[in-house]
Formats: C-alpha cells, structure tokens, sequence
DNA sequence: TATAAGATAGACAGATCAGTCTATATTGTC
DNA sequence: GACAATATAGACTGATCTGTCTATCTTATA
C-alpha cells in the first residue's frame, strides 16, 4: 500500500490540484511533475478519483497533525485553544501558496452530495466542527453546540473571505467576533 | 447587445455551471441544452470565460433584484434587514437546486487572483460586505466595520456548512451568532 | 418583395482527457 | 546470481475539449 513512489504522487498531485483545481487538472500533468510513468500512477490508483480522494485524505491527515497540533502547542487551556484557531488561520492565509481549502474546492466541483469525493469533504468540515466543539465543551461554554456551531461558521467565513475576497485580515476580523460569542457563552 | 438567444444562453450556463462546475461543463452541453446552434453562442461571446463572466455578472445582479429586495421587503429598519438576511439565506439554502455560491466555486476553479474570474468573484463578496457595513452604519453600531466584518463570516460560513457539510440549520445558527454580535455593537 | 442580419447544422482542427496495453528495464530479496 | 515485484516509455483508444469555418436557412425590417 505506501510506497515512496505513491507518497510522492499524492503529494504532486495535492500541489496541483490545490492550485489549479481537481478537474483543471490532468493525469498527463501529475505524472510530468512528479517524474513518474503513467503505469505507475494506474498502478497505485484505481482512477483519478481515487488519486483524489487519497489527496484529501492526505490533506485531512495533515489538518490533523500540523494545525491541530499548532493549536494545541499555542495554548494549554480550551479557552486559549479556541482563540489560537484563528491565529492559526491567520498564518495559514499568510502563506504564499494560499489558495482556500481544498475540501470546499472539492465540494464547489463536486457538488453530488453523494459523490465520495464531496462526502470526503463534508466528513472533514464535520470534523472540523467536532472539534470546536470539544474545545467549546472542555472550555465550559453554556451551550457548547451553539459555541461551536458559532466558531466553524467564523472559521469557513474566514477561509471564503481570505481565498475569495483576499481580505488578509479575515482571521483576525474573525478572532475578534470569537471573542465576543466566547464571552457570551459564559467564558 | 441583449438578445433573446443571448439571454437564454446565460440562463442556462448559469444552471449548468452553478450545478456541475464551470470546468466539467463544455460548451458543447450548454448549446445542447439550450437548443442553440454553436456558432450562435461564439456570436455573443467571444470565448467561454467570457461566458462564465456573462454568467456571473447575471448571478450578481439577480443577487441584487432578489436576494437584497427581499431582505428589504421583510423589514424597514436597518437592524431588522440584518437579521432578515439570515432568514434569506435560510430560504436559499432549503431550495431544490442549492449548490453553494457560484462565486465561491468560481474562485475555487479560478484561483489565479488577477484572472477577471477570480475578480468578479472577489468583486460580489466586496458587494456583500459593503451591503452589510451600510446596514450596520444605519443602525448606528458602535463599529459599523467590525459588525459587518462579523456578520460577513457568518454569512459566508453559512454558504459553506450547507453546502460542504449540509448543515441545514446553518442559517439559523449564524442568525443566533449574528444576534450576540448585534447586540455586543450596542444595538 | 427585396435586403440584411441572425441562426442553423455540421464538418473540421488541434489539443487534451482518462484509462489500457505491451514490452523492456530496474529494483529489492532470497 | 536467480527470481519476483515494481517501474519504465510510449503507443493506442475513444471520447471530449474549445474554437473556427462554411454554406444554407429563417426572420425581421424597410
């Protein structure tokens, strides 16, 4: 199943189609730049799609590994944890190669919602959600499902502002708008 | 300029591309569909994007004539209208045929932030904005920018958690959140 | 009814698309 | 060194893509 080869595929092809987008981009472009025959691009995949999926996938991993634990090492306490979300954000909209999040990429080009490659998208927003919501719970909120609900609907309007709009403050405009549902929710 | 094989052609390129992505869609489903010969649409548009931006321009102006009236017709006051545009957008999201917000899904095929695209997408989300700041300054907040900054997020964080995560509640929340904000702006 | 503008079908170009196949070459393992 | 697994280049299919061209037909206007 991992091989280096394959690695480097889905690693060349979450660049690309993190750019250019998932239909923009082709097999012949993936197995250009990752320097790979196409056999072996057929061999580790059944189809593009499941190129795709393994993409997103990867890219839910790397959600998991490098932002949560970014979140985790800026603040001890759930209170702080929450805040440091949008610091987060904040960093990753700031980075040169910035171009939205790639599962609301794939929800806009595959709008299906039972296709498995807008489902994959949806499970990672939910987790997403899960998440606030067990910072929101921990932190001692009120109503935590109300927090949390408040912070993802920040959270993506962020994303959506600062890829669609380029409006480079929309992590910070949303850290401040967190503050206030964070006081009103008892913390 | 305005024909009615023109008119006709937009409308349905806007309901394909709105449905499938502006990628997926050829030219060739867009003339099929619209029971046009192909020399007829390369008459009124010079290439497909100029297509897609016909497209959007209408999107953009139906945005206008529909969305913001009704908002408008549900309540006088400025405060009113900034709630009501929660309950808008709940409307838009229970309809058949919701498929996220072309503009974001245009921004999300079209990354390149000087493609006219990508600009027109940025333009409407400034639009949206600028709509909520003026209604937030009528209603006299304390920060006319800060509170439309805020309620944008929510706004556009609403679009997403129904679209990517079908959260049919997203309005609703983002109503709830918008009020904490609402009122923490001193109205 | 004559004229001009707009629309028609369909062929065509040249590129690209996803995916299959083969025959050869490289690699790691025993 | 033998064997098996993996990777290679590249031909190939059949479909689709955007855009161009032509020759005919319809329609509205004067």
């Amino acid at each position: 199943m991992a091989s280096a080869k394959r690695d480097h595929l889905i690693d060349t092809a979450l660049r690309l189609f993190g750019r250019d987008g998932y239909h923009a981009v082709g097999i012949d472009r993936v197995i250009a730049e990752a320097g790979v025959a196409r056999m072996t691009l057929y061999n580790h995949f059944k189809s593009k799609d499941e190129l795709i999926l393994a993409v997103l996938h990867r890219r839910d991993e790397r959600f998991r590994n490098s932002f949560m634990r970014q979140v985790e090492r800026a603040a001890p306490d759930p209170k702080g944890r929450i805040l440091a979300t949008f610091d987060a954000l904040d960093t990753w909209f700031a980075s040169d190669d910035f171009t939205g999040c790639m599962f609301i990429n794939a929800a806009a080009e595959y709008s299906d919602k039972n296709d498995p490659i807008h489902r994959t998208a949806r499970e990672h927003k939910d987790l997403v959600v899960d998440y606030l919501r067990d910072l929101a719970s921990k932190a001692g909120a009120t109503d935590p499902d109300d927090l949390a609900a408040g912070l993802a609907l920040l959270t993506e309007g962020a994303i959506v502002l600062a890829h669609v709009a380029g409006h480079k403050d929309a992590a910070r405009k949303a850290k401040k708008a967190a503050e206030v549902l964070i006081r009103d929710a008892g913390l």
